[in-house]
DNA sequence: GCCCAGGGCTATG
DNA sequence: CATAGCCATGGG
């Protein structure tokens, strides 16, 4: 349950802190890490990462280490911004989180900042999830779907309108319907997803490429919008409909790669 | 007090 | 299709 991996190139900072996930806390120079019921903790020297609390294989799953990184960053290097984020991220990789936290986490992410989105959570599995251990540490796994009832239950987590999204998508779906839509064309998968009430394109796309394996999903928020609007279109405003032709044309099959990079990139040079 | 935040839904041109 | 107003809550 403990050991050490070597990767390269690899980042676990830019991985965990690029907005992609949400249960990670920064100790020193170590993460520890909340995925469903799991609870471990990482941290990287050079190419190795030290992790303890967790099976190597788990990790490989995701941090998707069986994808052929180096191919896949080749193939979405279409332009001088895209690789501008690659190099200045290097190392950054595409997780593959658990499909129903995945799901949950996005339905919260609606008109919010990502500080609250983790708050929201944390609210969440106080609430409604199972008591973990790691060491002396207590915690909280990640509710599953028969855990979290009626609104009333989530009081507490704050989550304003967004309450009842998760209620109904817990009486809706639960985490093996989910995975089985991996077997789905991604146009069939998206429109399941959208079927969910509080699921739009976005937080579909969001599921679909952080924990179903839709590497073509390319979610488009506020900061993509305006980045692709800025860099990619002159300045000049379009519609949602043509962004999404254009980067599925210009990106190609692996073009959630490049919304990562691109995300991370906008919303961190933005920043300050 | 006002504005905005990893949106979605609904009612309108 | 594209836009506007609304949704609940917290932080700047």
């Amino acid at each position: 349950m403990s050991g050490q991996l070597r990767i390269s190139p690899f980042s676990l900072k830019e991985s965990l802190e690029c907005g992609q996930f949400f249960r990670w806390t920064k100790i020193g120079d170590t993460y520890l890490i909340q995925s469903s019921n799991r609870i471990f903790s990482l941290h990287q020297k050079k190419d190795f990462l030290y992790y303890e609390g967790v099976e190597e294989s788990f990790l490989v799953d995701f941090f998707r280490l069986e994808d052929d990184f180096d191919a896949i960053l080749e193939s979405i290097e279409q332009d001088s911004i895209i690789h501008q984020a690659i190099h200045q991220y290097r190392g950054l990789r595409l997780l593959r989180q658990d499909p129903w936290e995945c799901l949950l986490s996005f339905l919260c992410s609606s008109a919010k900042a990502i500080p609250q989105i983790r708050s929201i959570l944390e609210e969440l599995c106080r609430s409604c999830g199972k008591k973990i251990f790691f060491k002396n540490y207590q915690s909280y796994g990640f509710p599953e779907p028969s855990s979290i009832r009626t609104p009333f239950q989530l009081k507490s987590v704050k989550a304003g309108f967004r309450i009842d999204y998760l209620v109904r998508a817990s009486q809706c779906i639960d985490r093996k319907q989910l995975l089985a839509l991996r077997r789905l064309p991604y146009p069939e998968a998206r429109k399941s997803l959208m079927k969910l009430p509080g699921v739009g394109k976005k937080v579909a796309d969001c599921t679909l490429l952080y924990s179903l394996d839709f590497l073509e999903a390319f979610p488009i928020d506020t900061w993509i919008r305006r980045g692709l609007q800025e860099f990619y279109f002159g300045g000049k405003r379009v519609g949602e409909k043509k962004m999404e032709g254009f980067v599925s044309k210009h990106f190609g099959p692996f073009a959630g790669y490049a919304q990562l990079y691109l995300y991370h990139f906008w919303r961190n040079d933005e920043k300050k």
